[in-house]
Parts: C-alpha cells; sequence; structure tokens
DNA sequence: GTCTATAAAAGGATAGAC
DNA sequence: GTCTATCCTTTTATAGAC
C-alpha cells in the first residue's frame, strides 16, 4: 500500500515488496496470483477502511457538516506538506498512472472514489437546510472531489502548497455563495442574528 | 508524443516508439540520448505548440472571451467522448504518473500549466469589468485547471463524460456567481436590462 | 544517419526443497 | 507456508557495419 503510494504501481516492482514486507517470492505469491491481485487487494483495503483510516481521523471532534469537509481537504493537505508536495490522493495518482486498467481494477478505483464521494455527500445532507433546495448535492459531492484531487495534481506538479490552498480557497468560496449561513446551535429563543463571514 | 497519450511514459517502451515512427534502434539514439529526452522533447513540443495545437483550433470564431473558456473545456470533452473516456489530458496523465520526475521534467510540466493558466488569465482579463474588481484572476484561472483535470480524471476513473460534465457545470455555476452578466455589445444607448440566465 | 545485432539489466513469475 | 535458486521475457541502451 505504502510503496504505491510512493512509487505508484508500475515503478514498484515485485522485488521492492518483498524487500518492503521482509518476505520472499515463494510467501508473496503463494497469496496473490500476480502483481496485479497486489494492487486490487490494496484498493480493497482502501475501500474498506475509509472510515477508518480517513474520516475518523481526519473527523475527531469535528461536529459541524461542512467543517468536516474542509477538516478532510486539511488532511490532505498535511500529507502534501509532510512529502514535501510529492504524495498526494494515491487513489487518484492510480487512476491517471493506470492508463488502460483491466476491469477489477477499474472497478475498485471508482469504488474508491463513489465511497468519498458518499461521505461528502452525507455531510450535504446533514447540512440540512443550509445546503438550499435547488442545489444538487450529489454533483457539489463530486465537485469536492474533482478539486481536491485537481488541487493535489497541481501542487505535486509545482512542489508547491499555494496550488492546493487556493483551489481549495475557491471551492470555499463557491460554498459561502451556494449555501446560507450556518445557523447557530438552536439556543431554542429568538432567532439569532450573526454578521460577518462565516467562513474562507 | 500519442503513444504518451495513449499509454503513458512507462508503458510506452523505445520498441513503441521505434515501431510507431518506422524508425530503428540507431535513428532515435542519434537524436536522443534516452528514453526520458523523448519525453521531454514532447513536453517542449506541448509547451511550444500550445496556440496552435490546443488553443486556436477550439478558439476558431469564438470573440467572447468566457466562452472561449467552455469552449476549452468543449475541447477536452470531445478527446475524452471520442476515445470512450480512456484518453484525458496528457499533461495531467502525465503528472501524476511520473511520481518523482527529474528536474527536466518536472519542470516542463509546470511550464506546460502554467502557459494554460496564462491562457485562462487572459481570457479574465480581456472579460474586463464583467470580472468583478475584488475577484483574483490568477486564482481563479488556476480553478479553471484544477477542475478540468479533476474533471477528467473522474470521467476517465467511471469511463464516464457525466462526471466531467458535472465538474464543468459546477465550475459554470460558480462562473455565474462571481461574475457579472455579459453587457451587449455597447449599443451606446441606456443601459439595456437583461433577465434571465447568462449562462449554464 | 540508418541499419542489424546484441549486450546488460530488471522485470514478473515459477520450481521444488524444506 | 516459506525458503533459495532460476527461468523467461521485456526493457533500455550500445556496437559497429554500411
Amino acid at each position: 500500500m505504502h510503496l504505491f503510494w510512493e512509487k505508484g504501481y508500475g515503478s514498484t516492482s515485485v522485488a521492492d515488496i518483498l524487500s518492503r514486507a521482509g518476505v520472499n517470492s515463494g510467501s508473496l505469491y503463494h497469496y496473490f496470483p500476480g502483481k496485479q491481485d497486489v494492487l486490487t487487494a490494496v484498493l480493497d483495503t482502501y475501500i474498506g477502511g475509509i472510515r477508518e483510516m480517513l474520516l475518523e481521523p481526519a473527523w475527531r471532534g469535528v461536529v459541524d457538516p461542512i467543517e468536516k469537509i474542509w477538516k478532510l481537504m486539511d488532511g490532505y493537505r498535511e500529507a502534501l506538506v509532510q512529502t514535501d508536495c510529492t504524495y498526494g490522493c494515491p487513489i487518484g495518482s492510480l487512476a491517471l498512472e493506470i492508463h488502460e486498467p483491466d476491469p477489477p481494477v477499474r472497478e475498485r478505483l471508482a469504488k474508491n472514489f463513489t465511497n468519498w464521494t458518499d461521505a461528502i455527500e452525507d455531510c450535504l445532507k446533514a447540512a440540512g437546510r443550509r445546503v438550499p433546495p435547488g442545489v444538487d448535492r450529489r454533483a457539489l459531492a463530486e465537485f469536492v472531489l474533482t478539486t481536491m484531487e485537481g488541487g493535489v495534481m497541481l501542487a505535486r506538479s509545482y512542489r508547491d502548497i499555494g496550488y492546493f490552498d487556493r483551489a481549495i480557497d475557491q471551492l470555499k468560496e463557491h460554498f459561502n455563495r451556494l449555501l446560507r449561513p450556518a445557523t447557530s446551535p438552536a439556543r431554542s429563543g429568538p432567532r439569532q442574528r450573526k454578521k460577518g463571514k462565516s467562513h474562507a
């Protein structure tokens, strides 16, 4: 998993995997028919672990559903910063690296994106009336993914986190213009009037 | 150039290049020190040809600067549709495929993105007062690139152009909320009052 | 400048002992 | 289940004739 994230699929040799895992060829091929099956297993691990590995760490202590979206973005930002903008989203990299993926691989890449989008869509649903009725929640959730992936691509290409930050800023601006401001946590009295910007 | 677009860099062998070009090994290595130098030459060709190869074909007959942006998006859409959503943006694919590019490669990938962003920024500048003063034109131009690349990634992963279309729709929505509506071509009279949506 | 032939290495995968 | 040894293919790159 880590090697595919660091170096991609093609540039990771079976010898690399054996060395990193501290096992020998016979062991790997006892469990996996071939290298591609290691990849599908890794993708399955991402699919099965999106909550424990990605969402829960990012959302610890966060309750506001829109804030959860930005916290998730922060997570990708941190990964970029920690690696000097060399490692981005493992799924996105694999998706563009493997030009003609076999169906089992492509399905799993798509499933990863779908689960990710589901999580964002859940946030938008949880935001309730802050998302006006006319807004397509699914399309907006997809747009968060689109922006994150595009922003990661540019930040990596330039080795400059500014490109990611500006992409997220634009997305926040889009949200600010699209969504109603957050209502205060319902103190059960006359509606409070908050002034000033809620974000960005 | 075409092979790197179709199959990526790593999956294109020197033998593939020789076969497609109809030449032999000796010829290629007479002009290029190695395979990576073929890549940098390809990237230089993209850099030098952005106008003739990309912008001019997309913008033929288009005068409105904002419309030019959408026409450029249409170009990427067409490339996706024509290839059943298998080939996307050649630069974006290479950028994510090559995880630790040597400096000469990374520089050229970044230069390609910069030139592309310059072209969009020029459109935004040409749009004049339609882009309100507070709007960061450079950041918005980058955001167009971010959205295009992210949209291409999803469309390819799902083999479904709908993901690209929805990303562009969101971007258009962002533009609609950010920009002033286009003024009619200055009929030199009292300001016309247009109602209804100008786009999307 | 282009050709053929080939070197030298790395890659994925297998065989068979233990 | 794991080990060592190795097969076979592919890959990049070079040598040297023409």
